[in-house]
DNA sequence: ATAGGTGTTATAATAAAAATTACAACTAAT
DNA sequence: ATTAGTTGTAATTTTTATTATAACACCTAT
């Protein structure tokens, strides 16, 4: 890869302490299931948890969602961790000197904006409960969503 | 990784050849206004031109576009120069071995596609007389659209 | 105290894109 | 026919956003 994965990455989190509350949070068993490393785990961990996504203390492995599941949109996650980076990039090394070159770009960004603006609706009609919805479906009634501990 | 600007450069190049139809449309020319190389304009070119959107003969440096400025969409050229490269992208590097992390990105696939759509949906909305017009507005009527061999 | 965690920074490695090079093939002019 | 200029395309190098990794201060709980 070297997509940004960095928003499919925070949803796979952010389901993973939903659907694995009672298991083994640390940052180490999270990146085994996402097959990453601790440390950016956490990074985006620390991202999540300055959108006032989840909660966390350090030095304590016990993350969670700090809001419900049918409250945090994708659109949420998106902005928390890639921020306001659009989807579609203008090419900005357009030779200054040529009046269609720069022109046509600022006449594009116009257009990029509201496509950006679409996504974004769309995004924001998604929520954390669609994804584990979708999720429960295809593994049906159980899937492989129990941890080691969580069987009771 | 770079961010990718053949779709902002495609237009470029599209609307170059629309306003100076009788300048000089070398790749050289066309090169200057976008400040890259020759050789990668033509590599867009090549695209634009495999997807019937502008007409070329070798050898011969009058590109012409393949049809009505209003009957080309920037999602026909975005097929043209980003195939069907979805703009979120899947982690699919998850550990096989957890359940969780496989299904997810399989549940996330599903709403990345409804996005993909609307976000299609919205590109073929735009074509490149809507962005054209909108240079124009910029620019003012004439703008810096002449190129020298176009004075009369 | 000790073990095991988090939070954060700094640096290296990876990979997708653009930049560049090179040249065969074509066009037009002479 | 030769020449100058151009396109079309493949191969290679450079650039840069992203992920991977290492290191360590600081916190929690036993």
């Amino acid at each position: 890869m070297k997509y940004s994965t960095k928003l499919s990455d925070a949803v796979h989190i952010l389901s993973f302490i939903a659907l694995k509350k009672d298991s083994d949070l640390t940052s180490q068993a999270i990146a085994e299931s996402v097959k990453t490393n601790p440390a950016f785990v956490r990074q985006i961990m620390s991202k999540l948890k300055k959108s006032g996504l989840i909660t966390t203390v350090r030095g304590h492995a016990r993350p969670s969602l700090a809001r419900a599941e049918d409250e945090i949109s994708l659109l949420d996650i998106y902005r928390a961790v890639e921020g306001d980076k659009p989807l579609l990039h203008l090419d900005t090394h357009t030779n200054p000197e040529c009046g269609v070159g720069v022109n046509i770009q600022y006449a594009l960004q116009d257009h990029y904006d509201k496509i950006q603006q679409s996504i974004e609706k769309e995004m924001s009609q998604v929520t954390l409960k669609d994804i584990i919805d979708s999720f429960h479906k295809k593994t049906g009634s159980d899937g492989d969503i129990r941890g080691p501990k969580a069987s009771v």
